[in-house]
DNA sequence: ATGGTCGGCAACCGA
């Protein structure tokens, strides 16, 4: 007779970060999205609108009865909508504004998860045209914002060593996110002094840039594809904006990360879109 | 070639 050491128990545990784009106008898209992928928690960006305007049911009838909003009206706003409970979420300001730009959920015992995890799901603004902080007072907002998550212990790894960091963070930090790093040297979102405080943030919270570990340079690696080129697909000119930095003691979980980038060629789609995370946790 | 396209919301703003 054979007594089998009783095992560790794993599961599998899919993440999502999705800039929307509004997630009124765009929630068939999320549907047929969620339909192929089936993440078990889904983090949105842009959800451009207040929370009891926000689609609720359609969600739950697709399984996702567990909601944390952050959301506001006509601009930016995020969500975290979940197939298991989670324990808690908070939200909080950046730069002293009341922006819906930030939410955090913590998992536990609820979802299954001997050990909390915690996720935060960022929205950093976009900083507008001008590379100028002088000039262009939503540069200079941005700059502030990436200032705050490097000095913001909330959204530090520090204290909750199995946590994610994940969202649109409207940066593509190295020379190979961008389709051509000379001629965005001096397009905002690509660069110096924000990829470089970008990535200080991101180092100052101990965070580990997974996408990256996963995928190094120089392989391009995109996200976003503006709308403004019809011809997105043959073109290629994506940025990688968006972003899954995980705790380093999740590192040896991680499985594998997907970019969705058919779902940039859906009917009316996002500009930016899916990149999900699997875990055995 | 310094434009181009989105969604929200009803003028342009933010992206």
């Amino acid at each position: 007779m054979t007594f089998w050491k009783s095992k560790e128990r794993r599961m599998k545990l899919k993440i999502t970060t999705w800039n929307v784009n509004s997630v009124r106008f765009r929630i068939d898209l999320v549907a047929k999205f969620i339909k192929a992928a089936r993440p078990d928690i889904l983090c949105l960006q842009e959800t451009k609108c207040i929370d009891d305007a926000f689609p609720l049911k359609r969600f739950k009838r697709l399984g996702y009865e567990h909601v944390a909003l952050n959301g506001q009206k006509g601009y930016h706003g995020v969500a975290v909508l979940s197939l298991r409970p989670f324990e808690s979420f908070s939200k909080r300001g950046f730069c002293g504004l009341t922006d819906s730009r930030h939410i955090s959920v913590v998992f536990g015992e609820k979802a299954g998860l001997k050990d909390p995890l915690t996720i935060h799901n960022l929205y950093v603004p976009a900083g507008g045209d001008m590379p100028d902080p002088e000039a262009n007072p939503k540069f200079a907002h941005k700059l502030s914002f990436l200032d705050e998550m490097n000095d913001c212990a909330d959204v530090h790894v520090k204290g909750r060593e199995r946590s994610i960091l994940l969202g649109d963070l409207n940066v593509a930090p190295r020379e190979h996110d961008v389709w051509s790093h000379k001629q965005l040297l001096d397009v905002v979102s690509h660069t110096p002094i924000e990829c470089k405080k970008l990535e200080t943030a991101r180092q100052k919270g101990g965070w580990i840039d997974a996408m990256r570990e996963l995928v190094p340079e120089p392989e391009k690696l995109y996200t976003w594809w503006s709308y403004r080129s019809p011809d997105w697909k043959t073109a290629d000119k994506g940025r990688r904006l968006d972003h899954m930095w995980l705790a380093p003691s999740l590192m040896d979980r991680l499985d594998d990360i997907k970019i969705a980038k058919d779902a940039r060629g859906w009917t009316q789609p996002s500009d930016h879109v899916p990149v999900t995370a699997t875990f055995d946790v």
